[in-house]
DNA sequence: CGATTCCATGGAACCGATTCCATGGATGAG
DNA sequence: CTCATCCATGGAATCGGTTCCATGGAATCG
């Protein structure tokens, strides 16, 4: 029953403390605040003492509550312990700060509940924009976006048949170079360890290593595709599972750098040597993946300007614009983890023993 | 001159029309929706109905202009690209979601003059508490947060002379555990790459080192240890710099994560190999350094756990609790980096040419 | 059966800013 | 010198919720 008053009241100081401080009306101290030019020098003068004295900072709720803008964006990563997403939440902050938006961020953690609660304090919050790398098809909150018309702008990932702009990676190019390189190293058995199909990144660079596979005339066999979640776990599992087949590949792409991480690091304990007894590529260009013994070969792209683009599509949307959807291009950059040529015979399945 | 009217404007349903679709006031409206007691089960049945059909979400920035609260936490991290801090940033996330409140995250950049400004507009935002790894010496912003009262507790770092909870790493012990270890191993040159003596981790972890290396009658040469800015780059120059000796140390210690990926880095640029020329030891347990070869030996702290509690002694400030501070352990974990025992003679200074 | 209590409800004040509108004093033109 | 113009200003309405207060009807009790 009895109030928690423990802690020394906040002392709330409000415009119109301002305003008598200064000695005028709280409509020009709000004037003066907001820069509005129709303000005397005097009355500037004695306002800003005022602020300064009383350490006032104006209640962003308050404000925003009137004008409708909030200076806020709303960023959903799909894992931010994952560096790409660190990355790209930091390349986001940077571009938006610039822009004078403080970013609200939220971790969806790769599922879509989680995505969904976010999303709906972000609704609440009135945030004027929100950046999103999607989870899901599509059904929940997502379409309540569109239909309140909040300016919304996908990246790195998009939703089927939700029409918003968006800033991806054309992974097909990087793709394409990766599995052209290791057929010239004498792969003929590429294994892949895809994302989930459910996401439209990983269904993208599926399909680009399936076409890649057929152009240049290697293995279809279909167990040499493991799918896993983007997340370490199954990149491990996908090795474990490539390793036990009778006819094992003999170089591996994992389609994104968590994956390729577990994928390293099961190869790691079962003694396979990456580059000379498997080849290992992976899409996502992470700094320590250079680091590795041997270096990683990676797909590359942007995510500095990734980051960027999105922020400046959302600030286009939230002016009324419908800016057109920008693709980033992918690299791939040939390292000591795929750069020894394949002689045939070398690889041996876990089965034999 | 002409207003963006672009976009569909946005159909703002408000608690109004939600009681009018109901057919009760806009009272019974807001003590259904903030689940308060002194509802019937009838007016919460339409008042559910009418939410759904319309559509509708609170404006957060009107119920927390009155009722003072925001179920926001600000988060201010040094970078989030340092794998600690979005690891920590991830704890805080999952650990405040479940107490039902959003993360506000803000990136200093390891800059005091960005801190500085996330403050003020995490204050301006009316956070109902702020979670903080602090840059400088507190004579900014963060004075003002003691001042006006609001919750805040320091993470991973502290300030002098502020007075508030914290959730802080005893650094000391993982440090005497690794200078004991390395010792033990025939070292008696270990160079150290330390962090900036302007924050208290910089601090107390080079204390530490100094104590230890007394303690184990080790070499005092001031030589062996480099200031770093806890940036990878600072971690590359530390190790030219320790190299560049006329005797240079046998092992490297680094303070955080981000340098020791930077000396990792320099010291395959010089091809000096780790474990076997240079022993490597780390101070943070980041999951890919298990992955290089040779493994790194670390100093691990819980990052979960810092982040949890975190979370539980900002509840109780916001509940008008003092709370105490907390001290979480650290703790050496030997690897291959720092495992092979030290034979005099075999480290030359990249001078000798 | 009458008086008291209880409780769901409607209506209004309120949170702290912005913004519109009317006003009064100074300035400039005729 | 008078009248129109301009502009800084004060005051009030407003944004969309929450919360206090008064009220009326049902339930409880002696």
């Amino acid at each position: 029953m009895d109030e928690h008053e423990g802690v020394a009241r906040m002392t709330t100081v409000t415009i119109r403390d301002v305003a008598a401080a200064a000695g005028v009306s709280v409509g020009t101290a709000s004037r003066v605040l907001s820069g509005n030019p129709a303000t005397s020098a005097a009355s500037r003068e004695r306002v800003a003492a005022a602020v300064a004295r009383l350490d006032f900072h104006p209640n962003a709720q308050a404000r925003s509550l009137r004008s409708t803008r909030t200076r806020t964006i709303g960023l959903l990563v799909s894992d931010v312990r994952n560096q790409f997403f660190a990355d790209l939440a930091h390349a986001v902050e940077q571009a938006a700060l610039a822009h004078g938006y403080v970013i609200l961020l939220g971790n969806a953690n790769e599922r879509e509940d989680q995505q969904d609660r976010y999303l709906d304090t972000l609704i609440s919050q009135r945030v004027d924009g929100i950046i999103v790398a999607p989870q899901g098809d599509g059904s929940g909150v997502i379409r309540s976006l569109l239909r309140r018309g909040i300016p919304t702008v996908f990246v790195d990932r998009t939703v089927d048949g939700i029409d918003l702009p968006s800033v991806t990676t054309d992974s097909g190019h990087g793709i394409r170079q990766a599995v052209e390189h290791l057929a010239d190293q004498g792969h003929t058995r590429i294994g892949y360890i895809a994302g989930p199909q459910a996401i439209s990144t990983g269904r993208e660079r599926f399909n680009a290593y399936t076409r890649a596979i057929e152009a240049n005339g290697l293995s279809r066999d279909p167990a040499l595709v493991y799918f896993g979640d983007f997340q370490a776990a199954s990149g491990s599992s996908g090795v474990h599972a490539l390793l036990n087949l009778e006819q094992p590949p003999t170089a591996i792409l994992a389609a994104d750098s968590p994956m390729a991480t577990g994928a390293v690091a099961m190869l790691h304990r079962l003694g396979v040597r990456i580059g000379t007894d498997m080849a290992l590529v992976a899409f996502d260009d992470i700094e320590w993946f250079a680091l590795l013994q041997p270096a990683l070969s990676v797909i590359s792209h942007s995510v500095e300007k990734m980051g960027r683009e999105a922020v400046d599509l959302l600030l286009q949307v939230i002016d009324g614009g419908a800016p057109e959807s920008i693709v980033l291009p992918s690299e791939l950059i040939v390292r000591a983890s795929s750069s020894t040529p394949h002689r045939p015979g070398s690889v041996s399945s876990l089965r034999k023993n």
